[in-house]
DNA sequence: CTGTTAGCGCCTTCAT
DNA sequence: ATGAAGGCGCTAACAG
């Protein structure tokens, strides 16, 4: 009395019908006459069958699986563009193996080899850094793999973000527009860091525009935590600054509050500027300014993208580039 | 020259041995003599072998892959108990489908039923409420199922919770003993929700103890999210309450907020007591009071009893509840 | 339109 | 300690 499942082949025989035609009307295969397939489905219900994936996954070397590699899934900015993923992974019924990876290239690695061997049909990429050996890993795989707000420095490898040397750009642009000379720059503290370059180029672009000398000083590089940003705040305030543009929320909310509890007004004083727009960014006071990359369709776009290479449909272009809002709200004046 | 994979047979065949030999030695079956092991293992990493975890799930009916079923992955709440179930599953060497439900019944038991398919060794539910059919359905499932942070009010499925009961209680009762008489209760629109009777019936105990009436005017029911915590202050203030106790931390942000922008003075005015812990109770001016289960904890504990059930050791108690403390921060006196 | 026949890659007795 | 052989449940030609 064990797991005494039922398989293709007892519908077949209930329904005097060889497992073949089973297996088309369960895989929607037009060739089986109105009748007979009726026949099977009424089987198929009364014995309550349902196919083994598992098994069909062999034989048919797909798997409707796709993995998800996500720094951590308690970080809104990720979870937002995990949830477009999720949803349209589930409208082209493909189920999700997610896993943390905590950032750590060690363990990237070996998750995307546990990734191969449960065979996944493809994966999705989430992460601020691309390091050279994970990237290698990627590049010679034969699974499909997309970028989800990561860039690819090479711009080899399928990827869907935003620009964000532009939008960071523009948003230090207008902080000089507003009278700022000293404005802090608040980011991950790693070193050829792909997405974090991007974002530094617009912040030195602009900065060179206005004709204002970069100052490696304003310059943060901290942990990408709530607590960092409280912490880092009198040391930007100390400095001088009085603006400050962040590239994560959590730390942009932590800034914010340590500026408020120094007594610094925000955004008389202070202004400041995030760079994820997830909900965090609603739920202060003042309510954050923010570049608003379009979180959900990132993910999203980018797991449509993904169904198109597994599917071997044309690619048109793989490196897509959405657009992005600025939200310029109570930070900021 | 399509996905040239490698099969054990290869590499048995270059090791001059029995691919029964190569499966001894994938799967540590001591069996071996160890210069044969080194051999093969030789072999497989000259060859770059890895097993397909498919064709393995196939043969010995364990996929070392366990579902998790959860309502949204933006919910901090649940991206915390998902943390820890995820942690606890990479060390006992499990995957992770992972699966948004949206709260939505009909998708919960259609996500089940795809789990079952993929053939996963155990499921991890998570979510406010358990409604009938789904209970039927977990109840009469073959897979082992355990509950995160739900309660399953007929104490008969494998769960891990706090006593949310008498957390609300006592949080409550302390208000009362500061001199509130109006004390808000505002929780999830929804009726005959075991997680929301509990916490109900805490916050009906403590006022029947201090002899206060309970008032139904008092309890607002509300989605559970940031905005509606934000419009229901309003209503909440005018009818006269002086606290209030929220079983959501996005709700309590938005309570928070919109009390502070109605001019409400927190606490001095008003005291507030959110649900969860989790990180957002943090970020807010003044932070939040609340009740803390360990989140962390409420995941990894489930984890760790479903890898028990799944691996049939005995199981002492199926239904285990956690430690929880109040903590007593800066929306309360 | 339907049935037959091979596998998919690996585990697992059962012998040896 | 090792090999041989029979599935696991299903898909995919290939016949008819």
């Amino acid at each position: 009395m064990e797991k005494q499942t039922i398989t293709i082949y007892d519908v077949a025989r209930e329904a005097n019908v060889s497992m073949a035609t089973v297996s088309r009307v369960v895989n929607g295969n037009p060739n089986v006459k109105p009748a007979t397939r009726k026949r099977v489905l009424d089987v198929i219900d009364e014995l309550d069958y349902r196919p083994n994936a598992v098994a069909r996954g062999l034989a048919s070397k797909k798997t409707t699986t796709v993995g998800v590699i996500i720094p951590d899934v308690t970080n809104l900015y990720f979870a937002s563009l995990a949830r477009g993923i999720d949803d349209i992974a589930t409208m082209y019924k493909y189920n999700i193996i997610l896993a943390n990876s905590d950032q750590n290239n060690h363990k990237e690695i070996q998750v995307l080899n546990t990734l191969f061997s449960k065979q996944v049909d493809g994966i999705l990429y989430m992460g601020n850094h691309l390091t050279p050996e994970l990237r290698a890993e990627i590049v010679r795989s034969k699974t499909p793999i997309v970028l989800a707000g990561t860039m690819d420095a090479e711009h080899e490898i399928a990827s869907v973000n935003i620009d964000f040397n532009e939008a960071t750009r523009e948003v230090v642009e207008t902080l000089i527009e507003n009278g700022h000379k000293k404005i802090a720059f608040v980011t991950a503290a790693m070193k050829n860091v792909a997405s974090v370059d991007f974002r530094l180029e617009g912040y030195k672009a602009a900065l060179e525009k206005a004709g204002i000398k970069f100052d490696e000083k304003l310059v943060y590089e901290v942990p990408l935590t709530y607590h960092a940003g409280e912490s880092v705040a009198e040391r930007i305030h100390k400095a001088g600054a009085t603006a400050a543009v962040v590239t994560d929320d959590e730390t942009s909310v932590g800034l914010l509050n340590g500026l408020i509890d120094l007594g610094v007004k925000v955004p008389e004083k202070f202004e400041l500027v995030s760079s994820n727009n997830s909900k965090l960014t609603k739920m202060t006071r003042p309510i954050l300014s923010t570049i608003a990359p379009p979180l959900y369709d990132i993910g999203a776009v980018a797991m449509r993208l993904l169904t198109k290479i597994m599917n071997k449909e044309e690619i048109v272009d793989s490196e897509i580039t959405l657009p992005y809002k600025i939200e310029w709200r109570n930070t900021t004046k």
